[in-house]
Formats: structure tokens, sequence, C-alpha cells
DNA sequence: GGCCGATAGGTAGATCATTGATATATAGTC
DNA sequence: GACTATATATCAATGATCTACCTATCGGCC
């Protein structure tokens, strides 16, 4: 499992909310981002199937909802785990780069 | 621009505790990363030359100890505030992911 | 004197998550 | 009829990172 970058991090943490559809978590993503990161189609579908395949991720049921299939994916307690422990190392980095600024002011 | 990786990040934040050198990055990022991330010298070097390249980050002054060069480096005002505004999304982000991980526990 | 590990900087090619573009389909609006 | 929003999907290209090299100095060890 390579390094997990942002979106796939955004679509974990948009699936810790509970089980979406594809088209759901980019929505959820955008918010939670504060409309900074919209996530393109491609990332998405491809990111699902590869959290898919390794465990992060598994299928929740399917709907039909205006004659438009809606594929709803869950997290794993594997996927629950890793996104936990993402979110706290990415939390302590941002802290340490905030103390770090704080302390050591430059020009501005 | 494009997007900041997390090695990109760490970089900065090493830089944003005051002029260092490639080897000190590395080792400072190790120490701030817990360990978990040793940068690889190609991996430095080419976002040293990158970040100098954007702005984010310039030359400061070079040494010689012991026969061998340092280059030294340090953020510039806009490296700050780039730095400041990624921790302060992935402080964010990361918040969020917590809070609804545990508003949400799963079987575990 | 020769070897090794740590320090220090650097380059080239490969990897692979992400991006951008494109395709398909339905329903509602102008 | 054209367009937008919803919804899933595939594929080639991008590019930051990684792997794997290279050079060189210093100190300790044998």
């Amino acid at each position: 499992m390579a390094a997990m970058r942002e979106p796939t991090f955004l679509i974990l943490t948009a699936l810790a909310d509970g089980p979406r559809h594809g088209y759901g978590v980019i929505k959820d993503v955008s918010e939670l981002s504060a409309g900074r990161i919209t996530l393109l189609a491609g990332t998405l579908y491809t990111a699902l199937d590869r959290l898919t395949a390794e465990g992060l991720v598994e299928p929740d049921h399917e709907e039909r909802v205006d004659g438009r299939l809606r594929r709803y994916y869950r997290l794993t307690d594997t996927g629950r785990t890793a996104l936990a422990e993402r979110a706290a190392e990415l939390q302590r980095a941002a802290r340490i780069a905030r103390t770090r600024l704080r302390a050591n002011p430059g020009t501005a």
C-alpha cells in the first residue's frame, strides 16, 4: 500500500460519515475541504477500485434512483484504522508546522 | 504550482525552524515524522530545486565543515504563507476525520 | 594502508496516484 | 434541441516521488 495522498484521505474521510455513493463522495469532499478540492470522476472511481482491492473500502449496496444506479461504499475496519492513523499523523505534522511558524516569524 | 504532497510539506516544515542544509532537512523530517518518513536524497534535492524555482525556498548561504560543503536553504515569505495555509488545511481535514470516526465507530 | 559508516550533494529512469479528457445514460430546465 | 446536474466508468498523460546510482570527505577500526 503506497503512501496515502490527499484525495485518497478525503475519500476515506467522506466515507467515515457513513456509506456514500461515488457522486455523494465528490460532493462531500468538496464541502469538507471548504470548496478547495473538487474530486474529478477519474480520481474517485480509480481510487475506489484501488481502495477496495486494498481492503480499506467495500461495496455496501446499490440503489436505483430515477433510473440512475447508485453504488454505495463503506469503510472496512482496516480502512477505519488506516484513516485514524493517517489523521493523527497529519494533525501532528500540521501542529508542528504551525508551532514553528509562530515561534519563528519571517520578514512579514 | 501543483498540489503540495507530504514530503514537500515536511521539507517546508523543516525549514520553518530556520535555515538548514539538505542533509539537515533529511534528519529533521525523520524526527518530526516520528521516524515514519525518511526522505531520500533524490526526493530532497529535486524538491529543493523545484521549490526554489517556485519561489517558496531560496539559498541562504554555504559553509565548509570538515571539508564538506553545506548548502543552506531558507523559507521565503511566499513559502511561509504557503506552509501556513497548507498546515491549516491539513489540520482542519484531520480534525474532521477524527470527529467523524469518533461519532461513527465501526465494528471495532 | 584499506575498509566501512556517516555525512553531504547530485542525477536518471521508473513508479504510480492523480489529472484531464472522453463516453454513456437519465431527468429536468430553457 | 441544447444544456445542466446526476451518476458511473475508462484511458492516456502528467509529475511528484522513489529507487538506484554516483562522487567525495571524514573518522574509526583493523
